[in-house]
DNA sequence: TTACCAATAGACAGACCTGTATGTATTTGC
DNA sequence: GCAAATACATACAGGTCTGTCTATTGGTAA
């Protein structure tokens, strides 16, 4: 009883399958084999049996594949932003240094060997304008415009005379990086990628400041 | 037959369907196709039917899937290398504005209606490390290393004192910049980037100087 | 003309896909 | 302890996938 609230508490993403419910085992799951995979090439039998989970109890809680998929890159992108508000709000950051912290940030998921790039760009390859998949298209566009809002707020407060040019910068870097580290193995990507945000930002300033 | 001459000099992309010998048909229909709608998702029978062309036909020409989609990612490799060296080549560029033009030659493609974002991006999407496609993965990462070197070839005149650094920085611009093309429409946006890469071009042409 | 080769049409095998149906076991709330 | 909800195992329907097979047509060169 105790040990069964305590599981409760911790995040979803430590805990080893068995001792999860259904629809997280479910989720889990899924959420390894369409990063690793790719979404399309992953079928539903094989959730159904990685997960230990019977036909009819995937099909209660996720009334569709395109329904699981969809939540799958739902929680993909709170776990991100989760991590990026992590990173960038910690206390002692001047501005200039939040934004950094991004690139800090991803430093250890660039490390990780089970990296396989951003998986919102994995699936605009896969549900791209001309898919019929409302749902999962519609959570893709939640993600990219969650991020362009959350690099805005922190290029907010640097007062730059043209705000949205330095974001749509940081974002290329941030989207760019995540590329390139997936594409050709670099440990000095982030280094090279944060400071390449930093000669812009710091450009940024400088002709702010002067007009 | 003055026609047929004609026809074999002149670049393939610009044909009509029904002019060209069945395996060129195949591979623009497909290399259409799976440019639209992601490769696991477009199956033979369709390409089959929309290239107007007999099954054992296609098996003749194309041994596999696999096959198709390795030469189809070769075809989009090589036209878009041809872009870039038309783009950066031309007479009357400093060496500067030699790098800088890869980012006017975006302009055109971000703005077609058909844009899709980088096909070797969306490739890696669908076949990365775990995939059992030795030449779909072949192919995808030559066009990785054939892009790092042409880079390279371009910066390496401004004689930088690490080279490698902003080569590595250039490329992040190029594949953010798709990404962004694809998930966030902005007319504005090769302009932005351009800019991007100018500023740290500069800044490693000054530390450069400097040392 | 004849012999050949490429392309066509269409059926088919065997595997896989999503989603449903049926019935049994287990866990949970009262 | 009992009833109701939940999860289990498994079979199945209907469709799609890749790749093979057979048989026929049409153009070309000797």
């Amino acid at each position: 009883m105790q040990t069964r609230s305590v599981l409760e508490i911790v995040d979803v993403e430590a805990q080893p399958l068995n001792a999860l419910a259904p629809r997280e085992r479910i989720l889990k799951t899924a959420s390894d084999l369409f990063y690793r995979f790719s979404i399309h090439s992953v079928g539903i039998d094989r959730i159904i049996a990685e997960s230990g989970v019977a036909k009819m109890t995937f099909y209660k809680h996720f009334p569709s594949k395109a329904n699981l998929i969809a939540t799958y890159l739902r929680y993909k992108s709170d776990i991100w932003f989760q991590m990026l508000a992590a990173a960038t709000e910690r206390t002692g950051l001047s501005p200039l240094e939040r934004v950094l912290a991004i690139f800090d940030a991803l430093d250890e998921p660039f490390r990780s060997p089970s990296f396989r790039g951003c998986p919102f760009v994995k699936g605009l390859a896969e549900f791209g304008p001309e898919a019929n998949s409302p749902d999962v298209q519609a959570t893709i566009a939640f993600y990219f415009k969650g991020l362009h809002e959350f690099v805005a707020s922190l290029i907010e407060p640097l007062a730059l005379s043209d705000p949205e040019k330095t974001v749509i910068q940081i974002l290329s870097l941030i989207q760019g990086s995540i590329v390139m580290a997936q594409s050709t193995p670099d440990p000095g990507l982030v280094k090279t990628i944060r400071d390449a945000a930093r000669v812009l930002l710091e450009d940024a300033l400088t002709s702010s400041s002067e007009t």
